[in-house]
DNA sequence: GCGACAG
DNA sequence: ATCTTGTCGC
């Protein structure tokens, strides 16, 4: 595409914001209809500070069976800085998405999509770059406003903007835990990437199974370096 | 100036 | 995210 050449990593925080705003206007949200039969979940941990680990699991769909994971660990250079999490993890998740063999149909983020005070998670940037459905699934909320669902597993109540407009959805998943935030990042809309997560979520489980395995993944590995 | 603030 | 053991509860 075009957005590509003008994106490069090695930006300031400001640029990195001015970048966040033309970017958000490629976005496309709209219906993914059905389901995906392979969905992938990505996270990283960091076993130092100034190196990350990088890890997409891919699950076979409605099975949950591993069909590949994929893992690269480097330095990492950007700061952590709310709203601007896609420069700091982004470079090692896009370098380990070229070991993948099997591109998968759908993609989940730890971080938000579309509820960013800019509209552009890290799962919304993402799926410029690879180009296919991704949603974003945060265990806290970086933007916008809600009433905290009520502790009854599937309860949800909507994440919305100054304008009122719904960003996403506050989902409470486990009874007792705090509810994940759900937001579509790109080529799928509001509803789907609630339903998805929902279908992807085990009963007892606070957390997707994509996203929960790509954790405990990312913790593995981190330690059986040493 | 005072909070809020993904991982 | 990371530093960290045991412990309270379903």
């Amino acid at each position: 595409m075009d957005y590509k050449p003008i994106h490069g990593w090695d930006v300031s925080p400001e640029e990195a914001i001015e970048l966040q705003k033309k970017l958000r206007d490629l976005v496309v949200l709209k219906p993914f209809p059905g389901y995906p039969r392979s969905v992938a979940g990505v996270d990283l941990s960091f076993p130092k500070p100034d190196e990350g680990l990088a890890v997409i699991v891919v699950l076979e769909f409605p099975s949950f069976r591993i069909a590949e994971v994929v893992h690269e660990r480097g330095k990492v250079s950007f700061p952590y800085i709310p709203g601007l999490l896609a420069f700091r993890e982004g470079p090692l998740f896009l370098l380990a998405w070229k070991k993948l063999r099997m591109k998968p149909d759908l993609v989940i983020f730890d971080g938000q999509g579309l509820a960013h005070p800019r509209k552009l998670g890290i799962a919304s940037h993402m799926g410029l770059f690879i180009e296919l459905p991704t949603i974003g699934v945060a265990k806290s909320k970086l933007f916008g406003s809600c009433v905290e669902p009520e502790d009854v597993p599937n309860t949800v109540t909507h994440v919305h903007d100054e304008a009122g407009k719904t960003i996403g959805f506050a989902l409470r998943t486990k009874k007792g835990a705090p509810p994940i935030f759900v937001s579509p990042g790109h080529l799928i809309n509001l509803e789907d990437s609630l339903r998805l997560v929902r279908e992807m979520t085990l009963p007892g489980q606070r957390l997707p199974e994509p996203t929960r395995l790509a954790h405990i993944y990312t913790q593995r590995l981190k330690s059986s370096l040493f």
